[in-house]
DNA sequence: ACAAACCATAACCATATGGTTATGGTTTCT
DNA sequence: AGAAACCATAACCATATGGTTATGGTTTGT
């Protein structure tokens, strides 16, 4: 009857990719690899601490992870976390589930 | 350098499947074809007003159309207006870049 | 004709969101 | 040691967002 939300994980991703300063971050580091946060803030065109933001709402998601070296923090991306969006994409988007399924069992056959 | 967040169409779909109750009556549209806001209100849990700024946020992403029937409106899924997600995720989602690629070729390949 | 059903919009409200500047803690450079 | 660089958090602000109740316009049923 009522829809269930409780789906957290699912719900942080679509949630995190909703904003464009936020997908743009993403596909930067996707893109160019691992990054700085200043690196991320020349580009993004917002001030740092917007960045920081932007990068704890990504990392809530685990679209990003850091890691600590010295007095700067790198980030790279970790684009398996987007595999709830893919999944939702196959299960509700009928348009491509044909395809996805096709996919599913090619890739079966092709790899064992 | 600072990234472009001028796609507008691509932004739309984006936020309209970030609220979990919008996702939620997309789902339930695409899973049990169409319906009118009036069985959508019963499902969905929050009140028939509620309903109709949803359906208006989808619309807007052109994820749903509707269809006016004396007094009642029947909504449908869109689903091939995911196609900016689902590009989205191919350019940008490394993980599955590969084997979106490989679908790519595999489906030309099948039909021709 | 009147009442009821269906839906959209208006008016309103509380909270979430995305941005800013200010600040402080480490770490590096001179 | 002191200054500067890097980053996260705090404090704050304006607007967006998601919900509600109220209302009005059509259309259907009696």
């Amino acid at each position: 009857m009522t829809p269930d939300k409780t789906n957290l994980g699912t719900n942080y991703v679509f949630r995190a990719l909703a904003d464009p300063t936020r997908r743009a971050i993403f596909e930067e580091l996707a893109r160019h690899g691992e990054q700085t946060v200043h690196a991320l803030t020349g580009y993004a065109g917002v001030s740092q601490p917007a960045v920081s933001k932007h990068l704890t709402v990504l990392k809530r998601a685990k679209l990003v992870r850091h890691r600590r070296e010295g007095r700067e923090t790198h980030y790279r991306a970790q684009p398996d976390a987007l595999t709830p969006m893919v999944d939702w994409l196959r299960h509700y988007g009928a348009f491509w589930r044909d395809r996805f399924d096709r996919l599913e069992v090619l890739l079966e056959r092709m790899d064992p």
